[in-house]
DNA sequence: TTTATATATTGCAATATTACGATAATAAAT
DNA sequence: ATTTATTATCGTAATATTGCAATATATAAA
């Protein structure tokens, strides 16, 4: 099949699964890291920086940007990407949310 | 292609990413939270309570196992999976040093 | 306006993931 | 020993993801 039956989650579950999945990739991982370490924040390093195609980097920014984790400026004739503070700190306080409410009780 | 270059990154990016990973599917999810609701922990249950087939959830179990996060004991006919405190804390850490160390700096 | 540069989108091939039925394996109960 | 119950594995179908070349789009520079 292939599908994930979302329907069968909660709403909570199912955004909870997707912010670990978009942070489940390593480019994406590194685009974080590289953006962070920069103060420009131009696309184009990063395609030398990582290593992977244009096309590629440009995939891997939309499902950064589909969090709300990256918003991008045009800059020149550049893009600007960078971290939004405020989602970031919202995402990190509901994975450690999770973290801290789910604990083993048993064995 | 589909296949993920992890060769061009660290080990560090590619166990981080692989963490994120294996929490980003709602099933996964779901499975730990129920089990750190129950005193109990009991594979059968978790078919009733998540549903998914049987061997769906005994696919996702394996997942969850492989980064360390459930270990499993034989309990009478049945099996009782728990989560791995330790790890559960070691992954926290990690997960947490990457969102405190990447940071904004731009825009 | 043309050219050069930077990023996004499209289309495609290869691999991965999700899900499930069928079946195997294991252990308790009869 | 047979049956029953529980979990794991295998095989398979459907969908998703990854990656890239080619192309489109947009802006700056010439």
């Amino acid at each position: 099949m292939g599908i994930t039956k979302t329907q069968i989650f909660t709403d909570k579950q199912n955004d909870l699964a997707q912010f670990f999945k978009v942070l489940g990739h390593p480019a994406r991982v590194a685009i974080l890291q590289y953006i962070s370490s920069q103060n420009a924040c131009i696309c184009n390093d990063l395609v030398e920086e990582i290593g992977l195609a244009q096309a590629t980097i440009s995939q891997h920014l939309k499902e950064l940007k589909s969090i709300g984790l990256l918003h991008g400026e045009i800059e020149g004739k550049s893009m600007c990407y960078c971290i939004d503070v405020g989602r970031w700190s919202v995402i990190q306080n509901q994975l450690n949310s999770f973290f801290n409410t789910t604990k083993s009780n048993c064995c």
